[in-house]
DNA sequence: GCTTGAGTCTCCGGCGAGGGGAGACTTTAG
DNA sequence: CTAAAGTCTCCCCTCGCCGGAGACTCAAGC
């Protein structure tokens, strides 16, 4: 007979461990001492806590094991158990493996958006061509995050730079715009088009852009300094223009909008006929 | 404002959650009637709570939580966290896999071990070559169960049938006997001769059997059976001899030793040389 | 036999993220 | 004004233990 403490070295359980499985009725001591209730072990208490230890390993619960010691004599009587616990941990694998995936998404575009930009001043650009998948559903504005969700859940880990939007209106609408929200993406994003969603190139073009720093509703703003420079040397507007939030609300945070970063791109064609 | 149970109802989570989210410190409502002491939220509670509920998602406890709402005003300061967590779910993928294979390996073993069998009689046999992986170590007979542990590690998924021994010796030593541990296999384990595993393939040969049906300290007696018939015909024995251990200790119970099912093969050549 | 230190006992409380329910109160709709 | 529905606080429960307090017991050395 062992006392609990030779029990634990043996079985490398803690004493209190051994006698929450007293408790829970898995593991019982062979004998009571009735004057002083110290708790005495048959050595097959060792081989039964191996199992139980088996058991545990596997992510049974301590109930659960109280009903595998007490329906089983053999192997063959706890495959039905298993094969259940297989289940569970196949789920559980699954969730985790998502879990992943989600984590692995955000961890991906924080870092994308970890660059530094200058900002201020309005600059005449070449806009290479690049691969842009998105979805156009007319809308109102303030419901252009939700479009983003939905198009960044299926373009994934093929997303390759920061949202971007398209607007088809040549002026600003809120509750009836007609916009694009999308990314560019590294290739063609599988399966995409199924979701109303459409992957293509983007031509290069010659634009306008002006770096905002602040909240959305500023936006106005910078449109008129850009709006203005073109009228000033008669450049024409070429629709769809195009938003870029190098830096929004984060895929978790809300953050700080006075802090937001979004370029306006205007696409523009010299206009000579009318000089 | 809203009261508690709209915004159970906008944000999905169970009053009894958002009064613990209270209590927590992570959402605290925007106002409290100090007569009632009903909870009144402002909308932003929304979505602060879509916040927390997406960070709990990816299995971050509600202390945590708290700290990254405290510290954190945008995505780029959340980084570090989700770095950390990242690594826990690596850790928490690794561990369940690792079940999932021990629990597969179990369950694929016991399903193997199903199917009945004969018991009683002397039978000779030709046995067929097959593939084995084993590892021999002289040692006590009583150590072989842990032998097998090791092996069956090692081959895991290759296994292909019930482990078997095979016996060096002669005749019978308890304290110092001359064994090899392991099991038939489908194909070469790759590795395995790294850790004292020999894999190769075991010769057709012709063999006394008998089913043993019984404790392992009853086994002399069978082979009494075994060794009389054929003194009886003056077959002579070839080394090694092998027990295969068709039904014994399960890998998680103990099970019943008078039900352990264990095959006594003799290889021999028929000794003419001496009628 | 006595002391001393180590071992053991029971009981209580705590973790984490809530769930269940009791009993009292408040709000809201008709 | 009444009744139903909503909300409040408080307490206990989950699960697999761990930590500690205070009391008791065992084994060894003198």
């Amino acid at each position: 007979m062992y006392s609990i403490g030779k029990l634990s070295l043996m079985t490398r359980l803690s004493v209190k461990t051994l006698r929450h499985y007293h408790e829970a009725g898995i593991l019982v001591p062979d004998h009571i001492d009735e004057d002083s209730g110290y708790r005495y072990y048959r050595p097959t208490a060792v081989e039964r806590a191996r199992v139980i230890v088996q058991l545990r390993d596997l992510g049974f619960g301590l109930q659960q094991i109280e009903n595998i010691l007490e329906d089983c004599e053999e192997d063959q009587d706890v495959i039905a158990f298993l094969e259940e616990r297989s289940k569970q941990i196949e789920a559980e694998l699954k969730a985790l493996q998502s879990r992943r995936a989600n984590l692995a998404l955000i961890l991906d575009h924080a870092r994308r958006m970890r660059n530094p930009h200058a900002t201020g001043a309005v600059v005449e650009k070449v806009l290479p061509a690049f691969l842009f998948c998105g979805q156009r559903k007319p809308g109102r504005w303030d419901q252009i995050g939700s479009l983003f969700g939905a198009v960044a859940r299926r373009a994934g880990r093929h997303i390759a730079g920061p949202a971007l939007s398209l607007c088809y209106d040549g002026f600003y609408k809120e509750d009836d715009a007609d916009y694009e929200a999308g990314f560019p993406i590294r290739r063609v994003v599988p399966g995409a088009a199924q979701h109303g969603i459409e992957c293509r190139e983007l031509p290069e073009q010659t634009a306008i852009t002006l770096l905002h720093t602040g909240p959305y509703t500023e936006l106005g703003r910078s449109y008129e300094i850009v709006l203005a420079y073109m009228d000033q040397r008669n450049y024409e507007m070429q629709l769809p223009t195009r938003e870029v939030y190098l830096k929004g609300p984060g895929m978790i945070l809300r953050g700080n909008p006075a802090k937001y970063v979004t370029e306006i791109q205007i696409p523009f064609v010299k206009n000579n006929s009318g000089t």
